[in-house]
DNA sequence: CTATTGACTACCG
DNA sequence: TCGGTAGCCAATA
């Protein structure tokens, strides 16, 4: 059953609509569900979004910078995926950040 | 119900 | 400019 009402999958499906070459940020999700304050707690859904067809790779922290790539399998995986979709990451930092950035208030 | 943790963000010195 | 602290929300024990 789709209990989509859940916080969970609430961040699922944004994080599932960010295009193809793409990064958003914790907050901005939060805020396009109308809870900015809960950006932690969509850091918390990304951790079990494994198993899921989520990016949770496009998804980083407002400053661009990959907090959550120790959640990953390898340490480089995270940077890897993003590299492969021609995003530029410097030492866990996501260059032309805001050139990359997209977010789901606005877009969508 | 209270305490602790965490892939966050904003403010302050 | 940079590092540390506080506030916030959701889940777990």
């Amino acid at each position: 059953m789709s209990n989509s009402s859940n916080f969970f999958d609430q961040c699922y499906e944004v994080a599932r609509q960010i295009p193809f070459g793409r990064v958003t940020s914790y907050g901005a999700i939060a805020s396009y569900l109308a809870v900015p304050r809960s950006a932690r707690a969509v850091g918390y859904a990304m951790t079990a979004s494994h198993g899921k067809d989520v990016p949770a790779h496009r998804v980083v922290n407002r400053k661009g910078l990959l907090t959550g790539k120790h959640h990953f399998q390898g340490i480089n995986l995270m940077q890897q995926l993003l590299e492969n979709e021609g995003i530029q990451v410097k030492d866990n930092q996501i260059q032309n950040f805001e050139s990359v950035f997209w977010d789901p208030a606005k877009e969508l």
